[in-house]
DNA sequence: GTGAAAGCGCTAACAC
DNA sequence: GTGTTAGCGCTTTCAC
């Protein structure tokens, strides 16, 4: 069968406490002893059962990622960057999808599967703020991302949501538009991104001096391309005027501007249009989509220094932190001024 | 600390080995006794120790998913129906990028990580039929995915590309199209899904009779949007005349789409376009792609079935399987009639 | 610098 | 129908 540590040391002639220290870089060792045991390791291709060890040292070198699906470019994008940093550390990623299902969220949080992992970098869309206590008590090191638990009992890595939609309205601002429809919003969904773009729209226009008209602000419900070109479909017919689109992410503009172009608006003339998130394929439509970029790199790389900080205790008595990551205004043609 | 299976039993007041029945659903268990254990459980809030049961059992109920990387759609999609496919059957699944790098994916392949999961499921990229031998060697259970390795030590699963591509030029062909650009070609891969595809167009235009023209296959190197639009930039300076184009994936066919587009040509009046994978993304671009479906379920289910039957042992004895996945033609705006 | 031995939490063979 | 007990392969304390 596959080889054990026992083996390794009886071919080495040493015993199983020195194959493991030279597995652990424990440092006395004496050359040739080490090289013996490495020679071992090699013929027999031996590789430590990690069952075994996770079992003695509670340690797994596994961490859960729990989003609500990869077909969303956006998770799926956030999951490429994910699994390289963590691998980077030496860690795997086991991905868990909930599809924004409370039930299901709850379940991957609380089942059996918690027990494997070291830690959990939980994308919440159903559980919020109210279920802080519920978060609270789970004992396995967790990163939250995404908006829906601020202030909650556990780390948090975000992006600067209300700044980068603000960012993102005046920049339609700035190359002359005043009738900017903000397209997502989700009385729904309560406290979240849609609440939170939608405030840095509001700032922006005031900032501005543009009065709001609260016709602009369209209801998308669920944030694909299917439902942002549905909405926007539903806002043509009402006629209003209009000269800009804030998005607020970009599989709802990606949506709206199939169903724009359909209407003969021509982007950006007629309408300039921003979105969310400067997921890949934003370079490459046509016209190709202005974004905001969140800082994708960064959310993943702090999730995990605070997740294996807290693994690994050197964190062990910091308080919950919150870090906001910075964002940066991706213009391309859709916004474009000449 | 976290309660152990000691725990339940003392509470319960049963010995551990009750306890263990209970979880693993043994039958004979009294009715009383099995609730006395279940209330404990609830009680304590146990958890059973995955590391532990895996170290006694050999199985962890983890499954390896080797992909070359996320930010493709087609294979975030992959990612999701595994995934879905997989806790279905009360599976875990950790995913890991191989960014298509031979080096990477040996070292994942025959790495520490293999120790801690019941079987993978490997898409290819950079090895071939030629290391079919040290694929021969891994005891893991594996599935292999994708085109690069046929006949191979592993159950096989894929579509099947050489019709796949057939039916899409046929398409093509049928809707009166008769010079054919090829996108994708790719001669440094050599045995794979490029070749494949390249094989289908040529066998619709010789059962059509049209003359291949060597000026139309067009080589693509590396299937993404960027690269898909660049080929096409440089084939559209050679002004060669052509009227619809067979792009051997959407994200090539996204790419070149654009240029095209921006170059003045109308898809489909001028140009009738058709991809490969349907990713949910072509259903939206402007206007809509046609594509191949590969039966992405298909694969997910069919490759796990396989995988588990292979981990359970039931098919252990059956000699390596082949699957090709049913295809289906999905016609959208780029190749619509009139 | 290296060895002996205990024990992590669980499953399953075996007893009763 | 339920209890006792022996490991699974590893890390680690403690000797030497």
């Amino acid at each position: 069968m596959t080889p054990t540590i026992h083996d390794v040391a009886r071919l080495a002639e040493v015993s199983i406490k020195t194959v493991s220290n030279v597995m652990n870089d424990y440092p006395h060792i004496r050359p040739a002893t080490r090289q013996r045991v490495l020679d071992a390791i090699a013929t027999l291709d031996y590789k430590p059962n990690l069952s075994a060890r996770g079992l003695r040292s509670g340690k797994t070198g596994l961490l859960s990622l729990i989003i609500p699906d990869l077909r969303n470019p956006y998770f799926a994008e956030l999951a490429d960057v994910v699994v390289r940093s963590a691998e980077a550390r030496g860690l795997s990623v086991m991905i868990s999808q909930s599809n924004g299902d409370r039930d299901r969220e709850l379940s991957l949080l609380l089942g059996p599967r918690m027990q494997m992992v070291d830690g959990v970098l939980f994308s919440a869309l159903a559980l919020s703020a109210a279920d802080s206590d519920l978060l609270g008590k789970i004992r396995t090191p967790m990163v939250l991302l995404g908006e829906r638990i601020l202030d909650g009992p556990k780390d948090h890595v975000t992006m600067r949501n209300v700044e980068g939609s603000q960012a993102a309205t005046e920049h339609l601002i700035g190359i002359g538009r005043r009738r900017l429809v903000a397209l997502g919003s989700d009385p729904a969904q309560g406290i979240g991104s849609a609440a939170l773009r939608l405030e840095g729209y509001r700032r922006a226009l005031a900032a501005a001096g543009v009065e709001e008209d609260p016709d602009l602000v369209v209801d998308v419900l669920g944030w694909y391309r299917r439902t942002g070109a549905d909405s926007m479909r539903r806002f043509l017919e009402r006629e209003i005027p209009f000269d800009g689109v804030v998005a607020f992410n970009d599989q709802i503009a990606l949506g709206a501007l199939r169903v724009m172009q359909e209407a003969g608006l021509r982007v950006p003339e007629d309408v300039a249009v921003i979105g969310f998130d400067d997921v890949d394929e934003t370079a490459y439509t046509l016209p190709s989509l202005s974004t905001i970029d969140p800082g994708r790199e960064e959310i993943a790389e702090v999730a995990l220094r605070y997740l294996v900080g807290r693994i690994d205790g050197s964190d062990a008595d910091v308080p919950p932190r919150d870090h906001l990551t910075a964002f940066r205004v991706q213009q391309r043609e859709s916004t474009a001024t000449a």
